[in-house]
DNA sequence: GATTCTTTTTACAAATTGTTCACCGATTTT
DNA sequence: AAAATCGGTGAACAATTTGTAAAAAGAATC
């Protein structure tokens, strides 16, 4: 799953720019254009990250920021306008991660994206994108699957809900947080289709070692169990 | 796209000596003359690898260095006069990666370079100027496609997507990426642009070897693979 | 300024993947 | 043991993604 921003700002040439630019640069982008609905849709898709501006209808900047801090850690980084930019120590006490004042430039901005998710610990990069399991690889770099040595043709949908599940071994995920987590917070299917992917899993699987398996836990969901932990 | 580097340097003479060897070794070179400007274009031009001056004019170089620092990795050298070379465990402090103290004779810049950016992680190939695969040279310093050693006439476009495909093999690419890192990031056109550009690319090259191949990895991107990594 | 080469866009067909559904067997509950 | 619930599975269908050719647009060259 890409990493998620939602941008809450009321006017919609810069929340379409930004939009924009973060989308070509991977990330999956939600807008809110007043505060309320910033601070609905923010508990809705549990963004990775918040680009908040000040002056915003409803519930400003300083409020929507005031709430996300009392419910998560998620890093905020405010849009101010240069004449606001006395608010910093305000915001700093709000719990705003960094500040961009307009006009900004976009290279900035990525720039200050990527800092923010650094520091945060949220760092895409530092996912492993290799894991190593009993005659299984996993590589979401070269996008591959190697079973027994032997490369085997996966498709996408395959490889992110094993890479999913075998990235925290041993944990149940119900149906709902897999398709939440792995298709999107924004996908509404049946949750049947996750048994269909996991029956087709098997069939690339089943066998192969003795140390680790795709189980069902009944009226539960799924998990990747391993033998040693 | 070639390695950008950015010189912060008052010194006229110093700067322009310094970007007449780099832009001659391939990177791309870009001067800023105070530490204010250092800063900006920065942000602007993301680039590789930063060579700073300490005394510069607005912000001195450990203001920059660590403006840098708190919003990327990118690796600092220093450039330090004799008398200045004490400051080179408050320099570690702020986070530079290495020092060349004045006078410096060229070389030593160049291999102090190559090893920061090897250390850093950036895959020093990137400017390994030709990549040689089995009967198959990709000659950048040439701008030469040599196939089974018959020179292929090659258009710009398809010569740098091949070889920034081939500098990291087995890494898949998103058609977004290769866009932003073959193209530019202010680059906004369709996507499959890039497809007709593989598309090309393998009519040169289909059949030649069974070592690699430009893979198509179904709804992620490209990747040249290569057999026996 | 016309010509040639390169790059980008567009349109359509082909290939691949994702989803739904129905049926059946397995597991749990009453 | 019967009823209720849940999961496995095959197959049909839908949706998405890619290959490709050809046209359009843009650059470079003469």
């Amino acid at each position: 799953m890409a990493t998620k921003i939602l941008i809450v700002e009321d006017d919609h040439n810069i929340a379409d720019l930004l939009r924009l630019y973060l989308e070509k640069e991977g990330y999956e982008v939600q807008i809110a254009s007043d505060g309320g609905k910033g601070v609905e849709l923010f508990r809705r898709m549990q963004p990775d990250l918040v680009l908040l501006d000040i002056m915003l209808p409803v519930l400003d900047g300083w409020g929507v920021c005031r709430t996300i801090r009392a419910e998560s850690q998620t890093p905020v980084i405010m849009l101010t306008a240069k004449g606001e930019l006395d608010d910093k120590v305000t915001g700093l006490r709000q719990g705003a991660d960094d500040y961009i004042t307009k006009p900004f430039e976009m290279p900035e901005v990525l720039a200050r994206i990527e800092a923010v998710l650094r520091r945060s610990g949220k760092n895409p990069d530092k996912h492993e994108k290799r894991l190593v399991f009993d005659k299984l690889i996993i590589d979401m770099e070269a996008f591959e699957l190697t079973v027994n040595g032997k490369k085997i043709p996966t498709p996408p949908k395959e490889m992110e809900l094993l890479y999913h599940l075998a990235s925290t071994p041993n944990r149940v995920y119900t149906r709902n947080q897999l398709l939440d987590e792995v298709w999107g917070f924004d996908y509404f299917g049946d949750t049947r289709t996750v048994d269909v992917h996991i029956k087709r899993l098997r069939e690339k699987l089943e066998g192969v070692s003795d140390q680790w398996s795709l189980k069902t836990v009944w009226s539960v969901g799924y998990k990747f169990e391993v033998a040693n932990p």
